[in-house]
RNA sequence: GCGCCCGUAGCUCAGCUGGAUAGAGCAACGGCCUUCUAAGCCGUGGGUCGCAGGUUCGAAUCCUGCCGGGCGUGCCA
């Protein structure tokens, strides 16, 4: 439709310019819009504007000459040209309608495209470290990222979900000491409780079970407990596989799943760490300095050098970082999208200044990051801060057991990733008009309710039967209703292009909102079966742009509610 | 101090690759169920787009400076 606009003005363009009257040696692309108030149109076009400085005539006139040389269209009903110069087409009422059948020819295609062209990308993304339960935090990283990685499908890219983790630095060793504490009997406010100890309660959960030998099985490995208090070796491997197992628990509640779990261990034994060290020197970008090593970060924008070998030996969390991206690369992955709390933001100079020290031949910029701000909790208009089972933080299950898998991803994806999100459990949990989720989801099961209803009836309709003449839609709400579907493609590029998964949300509240009120106000089933014939086509395409867009959420289209 | 992000209606937020009178939901107020699910619809009120400059035919949107909030600024991740 909107091509079909652009196409028009572009034939125009070049008449103009084929005549003189804009310069030939420069490009005019015309920049077409959805409107606002259909006053304007469906679509308008600043050109006019735009090219009037070049063309040296005053806008309106410039706009006056285009519409005159629009080559003739049945899409187009009606050209106006109105304010400062824009031009504004009226779309025929066919043309507009010609959507729904594109929908159901197209089913759970619609919107998807290819431009991707198989391309691997790869989504990092959760990467939580193995020392307790998954937070809210965690939570917005794991909606953001997999409803990313479902735009980038659907764009025709070929994904692969990554989950890296740090399984064996301090952090590893001191959940154990955690643990072990917990197995000898001793609590958070005991003397002897190590220094900086994981004080949630499900520490007690993990010792109790590593003395009960339990065998745990997470995605990515399995450890029988050992039940030896003694044994730290033995209690930190359990308990690595426990929280591990826990996590991809929360995930899978969550209907998130991963491809490849990396670990940060094996960067190490792989001897990948040491060749990015070796290769750091070698290319000169180290030197020592109080005992540890340095690398000059300053020289690709970093506001001040970074340690990555500690006085100690050990190497600082992002060097490992750098071999990790290194690996990445190295893997094929010319795409890679790092999403992460932007509390962790500093980390994007530094990761990429080691990339270029490396000199590898990563382009400057790679990877991509995608950063969402933090998260706070509120009940009753009181924020939330803690949770009974991780002690500081409210976890990621704590919301799914209490508001449910779908108004969480919901919420925590329908927020711009820039702003702080507050997520408000009691809004979530309210099964009313006040909830989007539901809103939504009511227009999808409302409509699956009217099949049924017209099932009873004897009259089958399948799922993307394009029935009845679409001609006989003429009401503004079911043209207004046809345009939103139109719109869904270009929303799937954007968004996905834009790493912005929240217009998805928003776009479906939009569509679900056209939807309620057309059905309030016009019946379906009504005596003229041929007249129903086509509101039930354009009801199915609906369903189908609902559950489509949805799904992009990892959000459920139930048939009924 | 420095760096990044945010500041739009009472509340939660869209709009930010500049465009036509600034949008939605909730909350407030008033209506609509003998009719396909009222988990819905219709209507009313509500805004100096943090402040001040600048660029532009045109700025919530771009630039600069302030003010306010968050995060970061570890030989933690």
């Amino acid at each position: 439709m909107k091509e079909t606009v652009s196409d028009l003005l572009q034939s125009a363009l070049a008449a103009l310019q084929s005549e003189g009257v804009l310069p030939a040696d420069q490009a005019f692309t015309p920049q077409v819009g959805n409107t606002k108030d259909k006053a304007h149109g469906d679509y308008a076009c600043n050109i006019a504007l735009v090219a009037a400085k070049a063309a040296g005539y005053p806008p309106r006139q410039l706009a006056e000459a285009l519409v005159a040389r629009l080559p003739a269209s049945d899409a187009v009903a009606n050209v106006e040209i109105a304010g400062p110069g824009f031009i504004n087409f009226f779309m025929s009422t066919a043309s507009a309608f010609s959507v729904v059948k594109t929908v159901l020819e197209q089913g759970e295609r619609f919107g998807h495209n290819d431009s991707g062209q198989g391309e691997k990308v790869q989504v990092e993304f959760v990467s939580a470290n193995p020392t307790g339960p998954l937070h809210v935090g965690h939570g917005r990283g794991a909606a953001i990222g997999d409803s990313l990685c479902r735009l980038l499908e659907a764009n025709g890219y070929d994904v692969t979900r990554e989950f890296y983790y740090n399984d064996a630095g301090a952090q590893i060793n001191n959940l154990a000491l955690s643990v072990q504490a917990r197995a000898k009997g001793l609590t958070p406010e005991d003397e002897g409780w190590p220094t900086d100890g994981y004080r949630g309660d499900y520490i007690l959960d993990v010792a109790n079970a590593y003395l009960a030998r339990e065998t745990v099985t997470a995605d990515d490995r399995e450890v029988t407990g050992q039940g030896d208090p003694d044994d730290l070796d033995a209690i930190r491997e359990f308990a690595v596989a426990y929280l591990r197992r826990e996590q991809d628990l929360d995930l899978k509640a969550f209907g998130v799943h991963f491809d490849v779990y990396f670990l940060e261990s094996s960067l190490y034994r792989d001897g990948k760490v040491e060749a990015t060290v070796q290769r750091l020197t070698e290319n000169g970008y180290t030197y020592e300095k109080d005992g540890a090593v340095w690398l000059r970060t300053t020289e690709f924008g970093d506001d001040k050098d970074r340690v990555m070998r500690k006085k100690d030996g050990g190497y600082t969390y992002f060097l490992p970082d750098v071999a990790y991206h290194l690996d990445k690369w190295q893997r094929g992955f010319t795409r890679v999208i790092n999403e992460q709390g932007a509390d962790h933001h500093s980390t994007v100079t530094r990761v990429r200044a080691g990339l270029q020290a490396l000199k590898a031949g990563i382009p400057e910029g790679w990877p991509d990051y995608v950063l969402h701000q933090m998260v706070t909790v509120t009940r009753s208009g009181q924020e939330v801060k803690i949770s009974k089972r991780a002690g500081s933080y409210v976890t990621l299950r704590d919301l799914i057991d209490e508001v449910g898998r779908d108004a969480t991803r919901f919420f925590l994806a329908a927020r711009r990733v820039d702003s702080q999100l507050t997520f408000d459990i009691d809004l979530a949990r309210s099964q009313t008009n006040e909830n989007p989720v539901y809103y939504i989801q009511y227009a999808h099961a409302r409509i699956c309710s009217v099949l049924r209803k017209l099932a009873a009836e004897g009259v089958e309709r399948d799922r993307n039967e394009c029935r009845g003449d679409l001609s006989r839609l003429t009401l503004d709400e079911e043209k207004e209703l046809a345009n939103q579907l139109a719109r869904f493609p270009e929303l799937v590029a954007n968004a996905a292009a834009q790493r912005e998964p929240h217009h998805v949300a928003h776009y479906l509240r939009e569509l679900a909102g056209q939807f309620h009120t057309y059905y309030n106000a016009h019946k379906v089933l009504t005596e003229d079966t041929e007249l129903r014939d086509a509101r039930v086509s354009l009801y199915l395409a609906v369903r189908q742009v609902l559950a489509n867009g949805l799904a992009l959420l990892g959000v459920n289209a139930p048939e009924e509610m």
